[in-house]
RNA sequence: UCGAGGAUAGCUCAAUGGUGGAGCAUUCGGCUGUUAACCGAAGGGUUGGGGGUUCGAGUCCCCCUCCUCGAGCCA
Protein backbone atom coordinates (compact mmCIF):
# COMPACT_ATOMS: atom_id res chain seq x y z
CA UNK A 1 0.00 0.00 0.00
CA UNK A 2 1.49 3.26 -1.23
CA UNK A 3 1.88 5.92 1.63
CA UNK A 4 0.92 9.32 1.14
CA UNK A 5 1.11 12.41 2.49
CA UNK A 6 -2.06 14.79 3.18
CA UNK A 7 -1.32 17.97 1.14
CA UNK A 8 -0.90 15.24 -2.46
CA UNK A 9 -4.44 13.84 -1.57
CA UNK A 10 -5.86 14.74 -4.53
CA UNK A 11 -3.51 13.10 -6.58
CA UNK A 12 -5.06 9.75 -5.20
CA UNK A 13 -8.55 10.04 -6.41
CA UNK A 14 -10.30 6.74 -6.51
CA UNK A 15 -7.01 4.75 -4.92
CA UNK A 16 -6.16 3.20 -1.49
CA UNK A 17 -3.41 4.42 0.51
CA UNK A 18 -1.73 4.57 3.88
CA UNK A 19 -1.79 7.76 6.04
CA UNK A 20 0.87 8.04 9.21
CA UNK A 21 -0.27 10.63 11.04
CA UNK A 22 -2.30 11.16 14.34
CA UNK A 23 -5.77 11.63 15.42
CA UNK A 24 -7.06 15.50 15.49
CA UNK A 25 -10.57 14.99 16.71
CA UNK A 26 -13.47 12.92 16.32
CA UNK A 27 -16.91 12.24 15.90
CA UNK A 28 -19.31 10.01 15.95
CA UNK A 29 -23.05 9.48 14.85
CA UNK A 30 -24.11 5.73 15.99
CA UNK A 31 -23.24 3.29 13.31
CA UNK A 32 -20.33 6.38 11.77
CA UNK A 33 -16.78 7.43 13.02
CA UNK A 34 -15.67 10.73 11.61
CA UNK A 35 -12.34 11.02 12.97
CA UNK A 36 -10.04 13.94 11.82
CA UNK A 37 -6.26 12.91 10.88
CA UNK A 38 -3.18 15.15 10.50
CA UNK A 39 0.13 14.55 9.26
CA UNK A 40 2.11 17.54 9.42
CA UNK A 41 1.40 18.65 5.80
CA UNK A 42 -2.41 18.91 6.48
CA UNK A 43 -5.96 17.68 7.76
CA UNK A 44 -8.01 15.13 6.51
CA UNK A 45 -11.35 13.42 7.46
CA UNK A 46 -11.94 9.92 7.71
CA UNK A 47 -15.28 8.20 7.39
CA UNK A 48 -15.47 4.80 9.07
CA UNK A 49 -18.48 3.13 8.70
CA UNK A 50 -19.93 -0.02 11.48
CA UNK A 51 -21.14 -2.60 8.81
CA UNK A 52 -18.17 -2.03 6.29
CA UNK A 53 -15.08 -2.63 8.41
CA UNK A 54 -14.02 -5.59 11.05
CA UNK A 55 -15.01 -4.78 14.68
CA UNK A 56 -11.57 -4.78 15.76
CA UNK A 57 -11.05 -1.42 13.52
CA UNK A 58 -14.78 -0.28 14.87
CA UNK A 59 -13.99 -1.09 18.39
CA UNK A 60 -10.10 0.37 18.74
CA UNK A 61 -11.44 3.88 17.21
CA UNK A 62 -13.90 4.41 20.05
CA UNK A 63 -10.66 3.59 22.21
CA UNK A 64 -8.90 6.23 20.33
CA UNK A 65 -8.23 9.57 22.09
CA UNK A 66 -6.65 13.06 20.65
CA UNK A 67 -3.22 12.79 19.14
CA UNK A 68 -3.15 8.99 18.87
CA UNK A 69 -0.71 8.45 16.70
CA UNK A 70 -2.35 6.23 14.19
CA UNK A 71 -1.94 4.73 10.89
CA UNK A 72 -5.11 4.48 8.24
CA UNK A 73 -5.73 2.98 5.17
CA UNK A 74 -8.53 3.09 2.89
CA UNK A 75 -10.07 4.70 -0.01
CA UNK A 76 -9.63 8.29 -0.93
CA UNK A 77 -12.74 10.01 -1.85
CA UNK A 78 -14.36 13.28 -2.78
CA UNK A 79 -16.48 14.70 -0.29
CA UNK A 80 -19.97 14.36 -0.71
CA UNK A 81 -20.76 18.48 0.39
CA UNK A 82 -17.26 19.77 0.19
CA UNK A 83 -15.62 21.50 -2.87
CA UNK A 84 -12.07 20.36 -3.42
CA UNK A 85 -12.16 18.22 -0.02
CA UNK A 86 -10.97 14.68 -0.08
CA UNK A 87 -12.00 12.04 3.10
CA UNK A 88 -11.09 8.81 3.10
CA UNK A 89 -13.17 5.74 3.65
CA UNK A 90 -11.05 3.89 6.45
CA UNK A 91 -10.36 -0.14 6.00
CA UNK A 92 -8.36 -0.74 8.11
CA UNK A 93 -5.97 1.08 11.58
CA UNK A 94 -3.08 0.59 13.26
CA UNK A 95 -2.38 2.24 16.72
CA UNK A 96 1.21 3.42 17.37
CA UNK A 97 0.23 4.87 21.18
CA UNK A 98 -2.91 5.94 23.04
CA UNK A 99 -2.28 9.31 23.79
CA UNK A 100 -2.94 9.82 27.30
CA UNK A 101 -5.87 12.71 27.50
CA UNK A 102 -4.60 15.63 25.60
CA UNK A 103 -4.78 19.14 27.24
CA UNK A 104 -5.21 21.54 24.08
CA UNK A 105 -8.59 20.77 23.46
CA UNK A 106 -10.73 22.14 20.04
CA UNK A 107 -12.05 24.75 22.64
CA UNK A 108 -10.33 27.96 23.53
CA UNK A 109 -7.45 28.42 25.53
CA UNK A 110 -5.36 31.36 27.31
CA UNK A 111 -2.05 32.21 26.08
CA UNK A 112 -0.71 31.48 28.81
CA UNK A 113 -1.95 28.32 29.22
CA UNK A 114 -0.64 27.64 25.51
CA UNK A 115 2.41 29.16 25.86
CA UNK A 116 3.36 26.31 28.71
CA UNK A 117 2.42 23.66 26.44
CA UNK A 118 4.32 25.52 23.76
CA UNK A 119 5.34 22.08 22.63
CA UNK A 120 2.04 20.49 21.42
CA UNK A 121 0.72 24.17 20.84
CA UNK A 122 2.75 23.56 17.76
CA UNK A 123 0.78 21.21 16.52
CA UNK A 124 -2.23 22.83 16.24
CA UNK A 125 -2.98 23.95 12.24
CA UNK A 126 -2.46 27.85 12.92
CA UNK A 127 0.63 27.65 14.66
CA UNK A 128 2.06 24.71 11.73
CA UNK A 129 0.47 27.09 9.42
CA UNK A 130 2.48 29.91 11.01
CA UNK A 131 5.64 28.04 10.78
CA UNK A 132 5.30 27.03 6.84
CA UNK A 133 5.43 30.85 6.14
CA UNK A 134 8.11 31.16 8.61
CA UNK A 135 10.62 28.62 6.27
CA UNK A 136 9.17 29.92 2.89
CA UNK A 137 10.40 33.36 4.11
CA UNK A 138 13.46 32.06 5.17
CA UNK A 139 14.15 30.14 1.90
CA UNK A 140 13.14 33.15 -0.23
CA UNK A 141 15.37 35.28 1.48
CA UNK A 142 18.10 32.88 1.56
CA UNK A 143 17.69 32.96 -2.23
CA UNK A 144 17.71 36.26 -2.91
CA UNK A 145 20.90 37.14 -1.50
CA UNK A 146 22.50 34.06 -3.13
CA UNK A 147 20.63 35.01 -6.55
CA UNK A 148 21.97 38.80 -6.03
CA UNK A 149 25.63 38.21 -5.58
CA UNK A 150 25.93 38.21 -1.39
CA UNK A 151 27.89 35.50 0.65
CA UNK A 152 26.53 33.84 3.87
CA UNK A 153 28.91 35.20 6.27
CA UNK A 154 28.34 33.54 10.01
CA UNK A 155 29.13 35.62 12.35
CA UNK A 156 30.31 34.85 16.09
CA UNK A 157 27.73 34.60 19.15
CA UNK A 158 30.13 35.00 21.32
CA UNK A 159 31.69 38.42 21.40
CA UNK A 160 33.71 40.63 23.67
CA UNK A 161 31.74 43.55 23.79
CA UNK A 162 28.84 45.79 22.54
CA UNK A 163 27.92 46.15 19.14
CA UNK A 164 26.13 49.54 19.82
CA UNK A 165 26.75 49.71 24.05
CA UNK A 166 23.23 51.19 24.62
CA UNK A 167 21.71 47.70 24.79
CA UNK A 168 22.09 45.40 27.53
CA UNK A 169 23.91 41.74 26.88
CA UNK A 170 23.21 38.71 27.83
CA UNK A 171 26.71 37.39 29.89
CA UNK A 172 28.18 34.27 30.34
CA UNK A 173 31.06 32.91 31.52
CA UNK A 174 34.25 32.73 28.86
CA UNK A 175 37.43 30.41 30.54
CA UNK A 176 40.33 32.55 31.36
CA UNK A 177 39.19 35.18 29.27
CA UNK A 178 36.54 37.21 31.62
CA UNK A 179 32.93 37.43 30.29
CA UNK A 180 31.78 36.82 26.97
CA UNK A 181 28.31 37.91 25.73
CA UNK A 182 25.50 36.44 23.39
CA UNK A 183 25.63 38.46 19.77
CA UNK A 184 22.98 41.28 19.69
CA UNK A 185 23.86 42.22 16.00
CA UNK A 186 26.40 40.57 13.69
CA UNK A 187 26.81 43.82 11.85
CA UNK A 188 30.53 44.39 12.59
CA UNK A 189 31.70 41.36 11.50
CA UNK A 190 29.80 41.39 8.62
CA UNK A 191 31.51 44.93 7.55
CA UNK A 192 34.81 43.33 7.80
CA UNK A 193 33.35 40.31 5.26
CA UNK A 194 32.05 43.27 3.02
CA UNK A 195 35.56 44.50 2.52
CA UNK A 196 36.86 41.02 1.96
CA UNK A 197 33.99 39.53 -0.54
CA UNK A 198 32.03 42.87 -1.73
CA UNK A 199 28.49 41.79 -0.66
CA UNK A 200 27.55 39.79 2.58
CA UNK A 201 25.27 38.88 4.66
CA UNK A 202 24.55 37.28 8.45
CA UNK A 203 21.58 35.50 9.22
CA UNK A 204 21.18 34.25 12.87
CA UNK A 205 20.21 34.37 16.02
CA UNK A 206 20.27 37.68 18.08
CA UNK A 207 19.96 37.84 22.16
CA UNK A 208 18.90 41.57 23.56
CA UNK A 209 18.27 41.17 27.58
CA UNK A 210 16.33 44.51 27.70
CA UNK A 211 13.32 43.58 29.71
CA UNK A 212 10.83 44.25 26.84
CA UNK A 213 7.17 42.94 27.03
CA UNK A 214 5.43 44.01 24.13
CA UNK A 215 3.77 41.88 21.55
CA UNK A 216 7.03 43.49 18.97
CA UNK A 217 10.04 41.55 21.52
CA UNK A 218 11.71 38.74 21.67
CA UNK A 219 14.52 37.92 24.16
CA UNK A 220 16.27 35.89 20.95
CA UNK A 221 15.40 36.43 17.72
CA UNK A 222 16.79 35.86 14.31
CA UNK A 223 18.01 38.41 12.05
CA UNK A 224 19.27 38.92 8.55
CA UNK A 225 21.98 41.71 8.10
CA UNK A 226 23.50 42.46 4.17
CA UNK A 227 26.56 44.49 3.92
CA UNK A 228 27.51 45.91 0.80
CA UNK A 229 31.26 47.22 0.39
CA UNK A 230 30.61 51.00 -2.21
CA UNK A 231 27.00 51.18 -1.39
CA UNK A 232 25.82 54.67 -0.10
CA UNK A 233 22.33 54.81 1.62
CA UNK A 234 20.36 55.17 -1.75
CA UNK A 235 22.03 51.93 -3.08
CA UNK A 236 20.81 50.60 0.40
CA UNK A 237 17.08 51.67 0.16
CA UNK A 238 17.06 50.27 -3.46
CA UNK A 239 18.13 47.05 -1.97
CA UNK A 240 15.79 46.86 0.61
CA UNK A 241 13.11 47.77 -1.65
CA UNK A 242 13.69 45.12 -4.50
CA UNK A 243 14.25 42.57 -1.76
CA UNK A 244 11.31 43.38 0.48
CA UNK A 245 9.29 43.16 -2.74
CA UNK A 246 10.61 39.67 -3.73
CA UNK A 247 10.08 38.32 -0.33
CA UNK A 248 6.42 39.17 0.26
CA UNK A 249 5.22 38.86 -3.46
CA UNK A 250 6.95 34.86 -3.06
CA UNK A 251 5.04 34.17 0.00
CA UNK A 252 2.50 35.06 -1.31
CA UNK A 253 3.00 33.06 -4.18
CA UNK A 254 4.04 30.04 -2.55
CA UNK A 255 2.09 30.13 0.41
CA UNK A 256 -1.62 31.26 -0.93
CA UNK A 257 -2.85 28.25 1.67
CA UNK A 258 -1.51 28.82 4.41
CA UNK A 259 -2.31 32.46 4.71
CA UNK A 260 -5.81 32.04 3.67
CA UNK A 261 -5.93 29.43 6.79
CA UNK A 262 -4.60 31.70 9.04
CA UNK A 263 -7.30 34.30 7.56
CA UNK A 264 -4.91 37.05 6.63
CA UNK A 265 -6.32 39.05 4.07
CA UNK A 266 -3.73 39.28 1.50
CA UNK A 267 -4.46 42.22 -0.56
CA UNK A 268 -2.70 44.40 1.82
CA UNK A 269 0.40 42.37 1.13
CA UNK A 270 0.05 42.01 -2.86
CA UNK A 271 -0.09 45.73 -2.16
CA UNK A 272 4.37 45.54 -1.59
CA UNK A 273 5.53 46.39 -4.60
CA UNK A 274 8.43 49.11 -6.00
CA UNK A 275 8.95 51.96 -5.37
CA UNK A 276 8.00 52.11 -1.33
CA UNK A 277 7.53 55.87 -0.46
CA UNK A 278 10.58 57.30 0.84
CA UNK A 279 10.39 60.50 3.17
CA UNK A 280 13.26 62.14 5.56
CA UNK A 281 12.81 62.08 9.01
CA UNK A 282 12.21 65.76 8.72
CA UNK A 283 9.31 64.83 6.56
CA UNK A 284 8.20 62.80 9.54
CA UNK A 285 8.17 65.21 11.44
CA UNK A 286 5.87 67.48 9.52
CA UNK A 287 3.19 64.40 9.39
CA UNK A 288 3.53 64.33 12.85
CA UNK A 289 2.86 67.82 13.12
CA UNK A 290 -0.03 68.27 10.92
CA UNK A 291 -1.42 65.19 12.54
CA UNK A 292 -1.08 66.86 16.22
CA UNK A 293 0.78 63.88 17.34
CA UNK A 294 2.80 65.22 20.06
CA UNK A 295 6.04 63.97 21.91
CA UNK A 296 5.19 62.58 25.38
CA UNK A 297 7.93 62.63 28.18
CA UNK A 298 7.52 61.33 31.72
CA UNK A 299 8.28 63.74 34.39
CA UNK A 300 8.44 63.17 38.12
CA UNK A 301 4.50 64.23 38.23
CA UNK A 302 2.76 62.24 35.49
CA UNK A 303 3.77 62.80 31.48
CA UNK A 304 3.91 66.26 29.28
CA UNK A 305 2.82 66.50 26.22
CA UNK A 306 4.81 68.47 24.08
CA UNK A 307 3.74 70.37 20.79
CA UNK A 308 4.14 70.42 18.32
CA UNK A 309 7.07 67.52 17.65
CA UNK A 310 10.09 68.65 18.28
CA UNK A 311 12.93 68.34 15.32
CA UNK A 312 15.53 65.93 16.79
CA UNK A 313 13.41 63.28 18.73
CA UNK A 314 13.03 59.72 18.24
CA UNK A 315 10.17 58.16 17.25
CA UNK A 316 7.74 55.61 19.73
CA UNK A 317 5.08 53.49 18.67
CA UNK A 318 2.42 56.29 18.06
CA UNK A 319 4.71 58.01 15.77
CA UNK A 320 5.61 55.32 13.82
CA UNK A 321 1.91 54.24 13.67
CA UNK A 322 0.29 57.82 12.55
CA UNK A 323 3.40 57.95 10.30
CA UNK A 324 2.56 55.02 8.32
CA UNK A 325 -1.05 54.90 8.06
CA UNK A 326 -0.39 57.89 5.26
CA UNK A 327 0.95 54.80 2.80
CA UNK A 328 -0.25 51.57 1.94
CA UNK A 329 3.47 49.84 1.81
CA UNK A 330 6.27 50.33 3.87
CA UNK A 331 7.91 53.37 4.39
CA UNK A 332 11.25 54.22 4.16
CA UNK A 333 11.88 56.82 6.72
CA UNK A 334 15.68 58.66 6.42
CA UNK A 335 17.98 60.51 7.54
CA UNK A 336 17.69 60.57 11.14
CA UNK A 337 18.86 63.07 13.99
CA UNK A 338 22.35 61.83 14.86
CA UNK A 339 21.44 61.79 18.59
CA UNK A 340 18.96 59.16 18.22
CA UNK A 341 21.01 56.98 16.49
CA UNK A 342 23.90 54.11 16.76
CA UNK A 343 28.08 55.62 16.57
CA UNK A 344 28.67 53.75 13.43
CA UNK A 345 26.13 55.62 11.41
CA UNK A 346 27.83 58.17 8.62
CA UNK A 347 26.69 61.81 9.11
CA UNK A 348 24.68 63.13 6.10
CA UNK A 349 28.12 65.38 4.32
CA UNK A 350 25.05 68.47 3.84
CA UNK A 351 24.03 68.31 7.51
CA UNK A 352 26.73 66.97 9.91
CA UNK A 353 23.47 66.44 12.77
CA UNK A 354 22.16 63.85 10.48
CA UNK A 355 22.84 60.38 9.86
CA UNK A 356 22.54 58.39 6.60
CA UNK A 357 20.43 55.80 8.65
CA UNK A 358 17.08 54.71 7.53
CA UNK A 359 14.52 52.64 9.33
CA UNK A 360 11.40 50.83 7.28
CA UNK A 361 8.25 50.60 9.12
CA UNK A 362 5.75 48.41 8.05
CA UNK A 363 2.36 48.79 7.19
CA UNK A 364 -0.56 47.62 9.61
CA UNK A 365 1.37 49.02 12.67
CA UNK A 366 3.71 46.27 12.65
CA UNK A 367 6.53 48.92 13.36
CA UNK A 368 10.16 48.74 12.33
CA UNK A 369 10.83 45.47 10.80
CA UNK A 370 14.22 46.58 8.96
CA UNK A 371 16.87 49.64 10.10
CA UNK A 372 20.21 50.17 8.50
CA UNK A 373 22.89 52.78 7.15
CA UNK A 374 25.22 54.23 5.67
CA UNK A 375 28.66 53.01 7.97
CA UNK A 376 31.21 55.79 8.73
CA UNK A 377 34.34 55.04 6.58
CA UNK A 378 36.31 57.45 7.75
CA UNK A 379 39.06 56.53 10.52
CA UNK A 380 39.27 59.63 12.39
CA UNK A 381 35.51 60.02 12.94
CA UNK A 382 34.95 56.74 13.29
CA UNK A 383 37.48 56.98 16.37
CA UNK A 384 35.83 60.24 17.90
CA UNK A 385 32.23 58.51 17.43
CA UNK A 386 33.73 55.97 19.71
CA UNK A 387 35.02 58.56 22.12
CA UNK A 388 31.78 60.51 21.94
CA UNK A 389 29.75 57.19 23.42
CA UNK A 390 31.94 56.29 25.97
CA UNK A 391 32.46 53.07 23.98
CA UNK A 392 35.73 51.04 25.17
CA UNK A 393 37.98 51.88 22.12
CA UNK A 394 40.55 48.99 22.79
CA UNK A 395 37.79 46.44 22.20
CA UNK A 396 37.04 48.19 18.86
CA UNK A 397 40.44 47.97 17.36
CA UNK A 398 40.17 45.47 14.70
CA UNK A 399 36.94 47.49 13.60
CA UNK A 400 38.76 50.72 13.07
CA UNK A 401 41.01 48.83 11.32
CA UNK A 402 38.79 48.16 8.58
CA UNK A 403 39.21 52.08 7.81
CA UNK A 404 42.68 52.04 7.61
CA UNK A 405 43.52 49.64 5.50
CA UNK A 406 41.35 50.25 2.05
CA UNK A 407 37.81 51.64 3.64
CA UNK A 408 35.70 52.47 1.39
CA UNK A 409 31.69 53.52 1.60
CA UNK A 410 29.87 50.89 2.65
CA UNK A 411 26.04 50.25 4.15
CA UNK A 412 24.12 47.54 5.42
CA UNK A 413 21.06 47.29 7.11
CA UNK A 414 19.19 44.47 9.74
CA UNK A 415 15.89 42.28 9.16
CA UNK A 416 13.73 41.18 12.06
CA UNK A 417 12.71 37.47 10.89
CA UNK A 418 10.02 37.15 13.77
CA UNK A 419 9.01 40.69 12.98
CA UNK A 420 8.41 40.04 9.11
CA UNK A 421 6.68 37.17 10.34
CA UNK A 422 4.51 38.70 12.35
CA UNK A 423 3.86 40.92 9.59
CA UNK A 424 3.21 38.70 6.83
CA UNK A 425 0.99 36.53 9.22
CA UNK A 426 -0.70 39.56 10.89
CA UNK A 427 -0.15 37.90 14.10
CA UNK A 428 -1.49 39.43 17.22
CA UNK A 429 1.95 39.03 18.89
CA UNK A 430 5.57 37.87 17.82
CA UNK A 431 5.37 35.03 20.45
CA UNK A 432 3.60 32.71 17.58
CA UNK A 433 6.46 33.58 14.97
CA UNK A 434 9.29 31.57 16.41
CA UNK A 435 8.49 27.77 17.76
CA UNK A 436 10.11 28.28 21.01
CA UNK A 437 9.91 31.85 21.98
CA UNK A 438 12.32 33.47 24.71
CA UNK A 439 10.87 36.26 26.22
CA UNK A 440 12.00 38.27 29.65
CA UNK A 441 9.60 36.34 32.24
CA UNK A 442 9.94 33.05 30.00
CA UNK A 443 12.28 30.09 28.84
CA UNK A 444 10.51 26.92 28.80
CA UNK A 445 9.59 24.96 27.23
C1' U B 1 11.45 49.77 35.03
C1' C B 2 6.55 52.57 35.02
C1' G B 3 1.05 52.50 34.29
C1' A B 4 -3.64 49.70 33.88
C1' G B 5 -6.19 45.09 34.33
C1' G B 6 -6.43 40.08 36.04
C1' A B 7 -5.80 34.98 38.94
C1' U B 8 -12.69 30.69 40.61
C1' A B 9 -13.48 22.83 38.06
C1' G B 10 -8.48 19.93 33.38
C1' C B 11 -9.79 24.45 29.82
C1' U B 12 -12.69 29.19 28.76
C1' C B 13 -15.57 32.05 31.83
C1' A B 14 -20.22 33.49 35.31
C1' A B 15 -21.58 34.37 40.57
C1' U B 16 -25.67 42.16 44.60
C1' G B 17 -21.09 40.75 51.41
C1' G B 18 -25.63 35.57 52.53
C1' U B 19 -26.22 27.41 49.96
C1' G B 20 -19.77 28.55 44.30
C1' G B 21 -22.52 27.72 38.48
C1' A B 22 -22.43 27.05 32.81
C1' G B 23 -20.14 25.40 28.19
C1' C B 24 -16.20 22.37 26.62
C1' A B 25 -12.89 18.25 28.16
C1' U B 26 -13.25 13.25 30.90
C1' U B 27 -16.43 8.60 31.95
C1' C B 28 -21.13 6.08 30.63
C1' G B 29 -25.48 5.82 27.31
C1' G B 30 -28.08 7.35 22.37
C1' C B 31 -27.85 8.63 17.10
C1' U B 32 -25.63 6.13 9.44
C1' G B 33 -23.06 12.46 6.91
C1' U B 34 -20.79 14.73 11.37
C1' U B 35 -17.64 19.72 10.87
C1' A B 36 -15.35 23.62 17.82
C1' A B 37 -21.28 17.76 15.75
C1' C B 38 -25.64 16.99 18.65
C1' C B 39 -28.95 14.76 22.83
C1' G B 40 -29.12 12.47 28.01
C1' A B 41 -26.51 11.20 32.68
C1' A B 42 -22.31 11.12 36.10
C1' G B 43 -17.76 12.50 38.44
C1' G B 44 -14.92 16.89 39.13
C1' G B 45 -13.56 22.99 43.87
C1' U B 46 -8.55 24.52 50.29
C1' U B 47 -11.90 30.47 44.67
C1' G B 48 -3.04 32.01 43.47
C1' G B 49 -0.47 32.56 48.83
C1' G B 50 -0.57 35.19 53.63
C1' G B 51 -2.90 38.58 56.97
C1' G B 52 -7.20 41.79 58.27
C1' U B 53 -12.57 43.88 58.52
C1' U B 54 -17.39 41.28 59.34
C1' C B 55 -22.37 37.33 62.56
C1' G B 56 -20.82 35.86 57.57
C1' A B 57 -15.59 37.13 52.32
C1' G B 58 -14.72 34.33 45.60
C1' U B 59 -16.69 39.42 46.55
C1' C B 60 -14.18 44.76 50.91
C1' C B 61 -8.86 46.36 52.87
C1' C B 62 -3.24 45.44 53.19
C1' C B 63 1.19 42.57 51.72
C1' C B 64 3.37 38.90 48.43
C1' U B 65 3.66 35.77 43.91
C1' C B 66 2.44 35.09 38.96
C1' C B 67 0.08 36.46 34.31
C1' U B 68 -1.93 39.85 30.50
C1' C B 69 -2.12 44.54 27.99
C1' G B 70 0.11 49.39 27.20
C1' A B 71 4.66 52.74 27.55
C1' G B 72 10.01 53.06 27.13
C1' C B 73 14.08 50.41 24.51
C1' C B 74 14.70 48.15 19.82
C1' A B 75 14.75 44.05 14.85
Amino acid sequence: MERVYINTISGHEGKEVTLKGWLYNIRSSGKLIFPEFRDGTGLIQGVVSKNEVDEKVWNDFNDLTQESSVIVTGLVTKHPKKEDTYEIQVKNLEIIQIAEPYPITPKEHGVDFLSDRRHLWLRSQRQAAILRIRNELVQSIREYMYNNGFILFDTPIFTPNACEGTSTLFATDYFDLGKAYLSQSGQLYAEAGAIALGKVYTFGPTFRAENSMTRRHITEFWMMEPEMAYYDIDDNMDLIEDFLEYVIQRVLKNCSKELKSIGRDTSKLENVLKPFPRITYEEAVEILREKDIPLIKKTENGEEHIRPFPFGEDFGAPHEEAIVENFNKPVMVHRWPAEAKAFYMKRDPKDPKIVLGVDVLAPEGFGEIIGGSQREDNLELLKQRIIEHDLPIEAFSWYIDLRRFGSVPHSGFGLGLERLVSWVCNLDHIREAIPFPRRPNRITP
